[in-house]
DNA sequence: AGGTGTGGCTAACACTGTTAGCCACGACGT
DNA sequence: ACGTCGTGGCTAACAGTGTTAGCCACACCT
């Protein structure tokens, strides 16, 4: 394992136990028994340590989508990821997307399991996505208030769409090929 | 207008105007001619100041969506605000909600509109409010790729969504009292 | 042996939010 | 009229942030 990837694993180990704010530098050194500055021979700057997070954190939550069978077990497998991983799926949604820095694929794979749902739907792939996300982002944010009966939010929200989303058109049951812009950008 | 408000009105404009690293205390301090230890004679902290922004915002959020006569339309003003206030949008909704520091009555506020769309129907306002959420937070951080048609899919969300909402249980036509917990804390 | 890249180090810079302590001024009560 | 006191400014300073410059030891390869 390069010293680069140690180092964003503990960056990621930090991330999750002690909040966004504790990964410091310094604080990542102290971690590998390094100084702050050392940490510059192998990344570029923070936002790259950040950037490599976000894209673990899609290659995961992608992989975790890829189990499930029909699209209400994919809300829950989506929404029970996210808060396994508060700040991992912050870090991953939050951040303006670094495309350029992302392996490429890694965009277009984490969109496929939705996609798969839809049959090829772009439009709706976005909507569900946008809807879970939502979801997801409001309970993180603390914004519903305690005692509020979220299962049922989803419940509700997904039984719904279930069925709009089996008599979507079926036009393309494989999902297209991971191309430039627009094909795979559907979920990440 | 005192001093107070005087430095909420600069954030904001700060704020908007270059972002939100761009609103530091020395910069604010600058921009009313004063040095930024002095700003801590008429506010606690800088977290004051956003909690101030956050409430400002659910106030102007929810006066914005009182006029929306239909749920289409109350789309499209709900992703119009956001799209012309976005970082106010952010602070508004990725933080984590200063309910001690809040007005009382303002997240109840900035709820009503979209409850009387639900016919006062609570987890219908939440899925919708998911929605539109979860749809604005993957625009603006710039996740649907550029070329996407963010048009359609918020035409196929809502239209779609309409019907369920006008078929639901109608046993609260009038907004529940703004009570402590759970009344109107659906949309803020 | 000599050169070279790798990966540490210290010192320092320009920022951040925030605290302590001082001082001028204006109002207010006696 | 005079003392008192709150208001609102100031400077100096602290701890912590990301980051750069420059130095140095060691391993490896020719």
């Amino acid at each position: 394992m390069t010293r680069r990837e140690e180092i964003v694993d503990v960056a990621e180990r930090l991330l999750e136990r002690a909040g966004p704010q504790a990964v410091t530098m310094r604080r990542l050194a102290d971690e590998l028994g390094i100084q702050a500055p050392s940490l510059y021979k192998h990344v570029a700057g923070k936002h790259e340590i950040e950037a490599a997070l976000q894209q673990r954190a899609l290659q995961r939550l992608g992989a975790t989508l890829e189990a499930a069978p029909d699209l209400p077990s994919l809300a829950v497998a989506y929404r029970a990821w996210a808060l396994r991983h508060p700040r991992l799926y912050e870090i991953a949604t939050r951040l303006p997307l670094a495309r350029e820095r992302l392996a490429p694929g890694v965009e277009a794979a984490a969109a496929v399991p939705l996609l798969r749902m839809t049959g090829g739907d772009l439009t709706e792939a976005r909507v569900l996505w946008g809807l879970a996300h939502g979801l997801v982002d409001l309970e993180l944010a603390g914004r519903f208030p305690p005692g509020a009966d979220v299962d049922a939010v989803w419940a509700r929200a997904f039984a719904e769409r279930a069925g709009d989303a089996r008599a979507a058109p079926s036009d393309a049951v494989e999902p297209p090929d991971p191309g430039p812009a627009e094909s795979g950008a559907a979920g990440s």
